[in-house]
DNA sequence: GCTTATTCGTGAAAAATCTCACGTTATTTT
DNA sequence: AAAATAACGTGAGATTTTTCACGAATAAGC
């Protein structure tokens, strides 16, 4: 059962699965903002800007299916997608590192629909530590073994200065961390049995620059095309 | 002359194009911290946990070459990507919410190696108007059409809590602006011409978790494989 | 209840992307 | 200077992903 679960997981293209964490988002949106019954896949397709074939074709993985007129209803949908993403079971994570970064994503109000909570947060600056950000104290490094065993962590955020960030992580996988989500812009070096995932955000500015180079090129071409 | 610069850069393939983005970060790394003058595919690849075919086929669209036995040159591979990514000519960007997120990414020290720029930082709350964030002073909303002409901003960062995103970036559309760099959760709703860009940070964690989920379950395939 | 209009569901074709295998080439060694 | 070696470069094949086209199904209208 437990195994016949996990090879569902397996089985979507993974370009599906990219965009099936979109539709996550926009469903939960749907249906508390707008307590949306049904959806379209029309609908869904103008607001994530990819093609009405496209979402079908990702909910033909799912178990959940649409109704001719009406579409898909939203909270099916959104109830199999949170299965399928574990948002049920909460996660609890870390986050290395106090300055703006570190305390914008501590106050996070959206890691509940995602199954995450954030266990505690680390600094080294003296000044910081016993300060509050929200409800939690800011704690010292050394504090980071007894954390994450008591609340089973197996996540760690790195929002330290580029500097820091390579030695944050040598430290967190010494001490067991399975997965290390990287907010600095420093690609780090880990053994290959720890997931890092980099949230560098140069990243996307750079493809919003390149598209606005595309941008005026192509208005060169519409005389033609349009 | 310009118009063939920029078919050059419509033919890369588009997942080559995402690669080039971490090789720009890796190499610039590379260069400014250890002054490597040679790279190996193989050194890269490891990096970015890629394989090295795919890293030398990448780079197959560029103009540099590698050597044998010696990898190849950082400094012109990086040359070249600069150019590319248009990173030498600085495109002015403004942050629309003050907040920790806002502050953080007005402090980022990053943006010169990309060609950005903050040229300013906006919020509605009277309290933070007037307020530095390094070298910024926080302005109000009603500053941002006299700012986006003086300094030709193309570009804004939506940092404002959720609720608040959409009518922002109604908002900004209304004042002309080209690209949206969402750094809410919120899905925005913005006319097809408008460039948008999702920051939401909840689809890393996802990711993780997934990963995560997997990896238990590959724990038991182990015997197997390998 | 029958008809019509609309939207889903999905194989099959097309396109894009990745992997493989091996020839090529430059460095290093002898 | 020749041989050996290590790493690049790339076409061809395999795989993955997207698009297309149309049959099926159902809600709404008559």
């Amino acid at each position: 059962m437990s195994l016949e679960e996990r090879k569902e997981i397996l089985r979507f293209p993974k370009a599906t699965f990219e965009r099936l964490k979109s539709y996550h988002a926009l469903l939960t949106q749907l249906l508390l903002e707008e307590k949306r019954e049904y959806v379209l896949s029309e609908e869904i397709a103008e607001m994530l800007r990819i093609t009405p074939e496209q979402v079908r074709k990702d909910f033909s993985y799912l178990r959940s299916t649409g109704k001719p007129k009406l579409g898909y209803k939203v909270s099916e949908l959104l109830d199999e997608l949170d299965e399928l993403f574990g948002t049920r079971e909460t996660e609890n994570i870390i986050i290395i590192g106090a300055g703006h970064l570190g305390k914008a994503l501590a106050n996070y109000k959206g890691f509940k629909n995602i199954g995450a909570r954030v266990a505690a947060i680390f600094d080294n600056d003296p000044q910081k530590i016993g300060t509050m950000v929200g409800e939690l104290m800011i704690l010292p490094l050394k504090d980071i073994p007894r954390v994450m065993r008591r609340f089973r962590v197996r996540i760690a955020a790195i929002c330290v200065p580029e500097s820091a960030a390579q030695e944050v992580a040598d430290m967190l996988v010494g001490y067991g961390i399975r997965a290390i989500w990287n907010f600095s812009s420093r690609i780090l070096d880990v053994p290959n049995d720890v997931i890092v995932r980099n949230e560098d955000i140069t990243r996307g500015l750079l493809g919003i620059k390149h598209m606005l180079a595309q941008e005026s090129t192509e208005a060169s071409k519409q005389v033609e095309i349009r």
